[in-house]
DNA sequence: GGCCAGGAGGCCT
DNA sequence: AGGCCTCATGGC
């Protein structure tokens, strides 16, 4: 199928967690739990599982194309085969990576947990959902948003939930004209805006530049910048990424 | 052990 | 170019 583990703990969703026997995350207010072992079947026969796991998307093609581009590449794609981008839910991961500016991954998991526990419906037991925009501006305020340790990013989850508009419009738009239009939201800049749009919408041409990516293309692609990986700079990007981290044993 | 400075998958002014 | 909330981390 694909690679499960690289898929959820490459970075690009904190909500997954995992014990002994399952993977557990609540997802579009919903509490899924794969078996370890066998996780497979569960998402095979689920058509929400099978959209969140991007289950249709050509991906050997995709894995073709950039392994043609650089034989290190073309290793790294085939040792982690394979990994998926997740359709996720638009405002779930807007306000995942609004919270993960500027941020370690154990504080952003901390914050979100806090988010949910305070603001979310609890779709089963000890399990919350992330609040809809509704319900985080009905619920919070931005002085109660600093108590829970979001600090200066309080204030943009609130505004991110007044424009929660903006993001039903992305489905239409172009690459270059969502990414601007994400931008009009305060403490949304290129980075937070790639994120959504490939985690989110499946843009897998989108190659979001933070200090890791950016890094990481210096380090091994000096002459090339996200282009290079065309039409597939996503998934490149992910796959580079998730190597870096192992490399010096950044797993969570 | 305790203390503290710099950094953490940015963004705004 | 600086400042920003907060906190886990590593260096002393």
């Amino acid at each position: 199928m694909f690679n499960l583990e690289a898929t959820l703990f490459c970075g690009q969703t904190f909500v997954w967690q995992k014990d002994e026997s399952s993977y557990r995350g609540v997802i579009n207010h919903r509490l899924v739990t794969l078996d370890v072992n066998e996780p497979f079947s569960k998402i095979v026969s689920d058509p929400f599982l099978r959209h969140y796991f991007d289950l249709e998307y050509p991906y050997e093609e995709a894995e073709t194309h950039l392994a043609a581009l650089d034989p290190a590449l073309g290793a790294l794609l085939n040792s982690h085969r394979s990994i998926h981008i997740l359709n996720q839910d638009p405002w779930e991961t807007t306000l995942s990576f609004i919270t993960s500016q500027n941020n370690t991954i154990r504080r952003i998991r901390n914050l979100l947990n806090a988010l949910r526990a305070t603001y979310g419906k609890e779709v089963a037991p000890n399990h919350h959902a992330l609040p809809t925009a509704n319900e985080l501006l009905s619920g919070s305020t931005e002085d109660r948003l600093r108590a829970l340790g979001f600090g200066y990013r309080a204030e943009y989850l609130l505004g991110a939930a007044r424009n929660v508009e903006l993001l039903a419009r992305v489905e239409d738009q172009e690459d270059e004209e969502a990414l601007r239009a994400l931008q009009q939201i305060h403490g949304i800049g290129p980075k937070v805006a790639s994120c959504i749009l490939l985690f989110a919408y499946g843009r897998k041409d989108i190659f979001p530049l933070d200090t890791w990516t950016r890094r990481i293309l210096s380090e091994y692609y000096p002459e090339e910048d996200p282009s290079f990986f065309s039409p597939y700079g996503g998934i490149a990007q992910q796959h580079l990424f998730y190597a870096e981290r192992r490399k010096i044993g950044l797993h969570w």
